[in-house]
DNA sequence: CCGATTTACTGGCCTAGCCAGTAGCACCTG
DNA sequence: CAGGTGCTACTGGCTAGGCCAGTAAATCGG
């Protein structure tokens, strides 16, 4: 005979969990109200604090967002990718995760991202990497602090025309997590200039790639210049290990 | 002239940014205990409810747990992918995500997690994945309802061989994800039979070329064992749009 | 020395309020 | 009649003070 441990649930954890599975449900669409806060405890029967707490909760998840004198109460919000973001930082923070574990998957994301851009991106999307790659050219030139923002800005580009939503949110946020966890720490180096070039070909060749549909070669292209980019900073066997990746390609 | 927003912060958004922080900065580590909410109220000079609606917001995101009666006080909690999970599931709901989005993002994570699995693998790894196999093989000629759970231990044993814990995370949300968004819908088909065995076949290859250190093998194996178990669901478009991540394996 | 009892404290919850701020209405004015 | 303006009734943010069931550890009795 087994038993189960029982759940013993909170007032506040009944109400989240309720307002959660409304919103699940598809009973509760973005935009919609939910009652005051005044009203919600009468409805739940229970005293404002405890409601305000489960507010607090449905808040930091980011279901919910109070509007303080809105007399048409919390508005039930559209999915977005800060939670998921804050917790993949935090996940990519912990302290036995190395660099190469973050950049290994930023590489799997980003190739992959851009094999599927190479075959499903339409003219638009076409239209608009170029757009970023002329911007992320000039920066090159002008070799002022705009370069990151706009490498960015192209990646970000590529990762849209994928019309993959979980690659292209991971891969947007990956970069965010690289940018404050690896980027920052490297030293900075005298050749930024050649680095910028070599970065600036590697993205040229993606450019090509998806243009020419060649999904393979838009992978390995990225895979190369994500490579380069870090080699520098890497010992041997860390280089080892994102290479590993490059097989079959 | 430009001016910008001020992000007004309400006090117990305040509180959470200090002892998030204190955690980030390792001030405060695992296992380590806050003090006691009336303390913290002293300390940051607030009333009780307010201090208890920052904790609820760190207890949601897993920062920290109470514990009721324990002089000690609220504990720091080391990380777990709870969260991550739960906000990776939400964004894989979004009504815009497609089934085939979700199962490429499956397939890439997996095979590359096989293919790291091929490379790092120790021979304790190997014992491992060998000893889930034996079981799902078992759990084969049983037929009966154990098969899926067996699977999900020999892809998770394959993932921590990987020795990538974003890969491996990430591989076990998605494989609850796909679990409890897809396969649940599917209509259970006739010949469950012969899609086990089919899988039971992928799967043998696959340990076979981890065995072997042979990672491009492994990964075209999980990618060709997931298209499969999915194909008789799918139509052309999205098997399809499954194929083309096999480019180049 | 060990087990039972006490004690001082924990977090969970409640009632009863004050406050700054906003949305939308009724109201004026041009 | 159109458009700006002030008012009002509400919002969420926060405070104060208190009760309760429960727990960890110290204290006490054998």
């Amino acid at each position: 005979m087994e038993f189960q441990a029982i759940g013993r649930q909170s007032a506040h954890e009944a109400i989240v969990e309720q307002i959660e599975r409304a919103v699940d449900d598809g009973r509760l669409r973005p935009g919609d109200r939910l009652p005051s806060e005044r009203r919600l405890m009468e409805q739940f029967g229970v005293s404002r604090p405890t409601v305000r707490e489960a507010m607090r909760v449905l808040q930091a998840t980011g279901v919910v967002a109070a509007h303080p004198g809105d007399p048409r109460g919390p508005e039930i919000l559209a999915y977005s990718p800060a939670v998921f973001e804050k917790s993949l930082t935090r996940l990519a923070g912990v302290d036995t995760m190395s660099r190469v574990e973050i950049l290994q998957f930023r590489i799997v994301i980003e190739a992959n991202g851009s094999l599927l851009a190479a075959h499903n991106r339409t003219d638009d999307d076409l239209r608009d990497i170029r757009a970023a790659h002329r911007e992320l050219r000039a920066a090159a030139d002008r070799a002022d602090g705009g370069f990151g923002a706009a490498a960015d800005s192209f990646q970000a580009a590529i990762r849209r025309a994928s019309h993959n939503q979980l690659v292209a949110v991971t891969g947007g946020v990956l970069a965010g997590v690289v940018r404050t966890l690896i980027d920052r720490r490297l030293a900075d180096e005298p050749d930024v200039r050649r680095r910028l070039r070599a970065s600036e070909g590697y993205a040229t060749a993606v450019l090509d790639a998806i243009a020419d549909r060649d999904g393979r070669a838009a992978a390995r292209e990225v895979t190369l210049g994500i490579r380069a980019y870090y080699a520098g900073h890497l010992d041997p066997d860390e280089r080892n290990q994102l290479a590993l990746l490059a097989e079959g390609t």
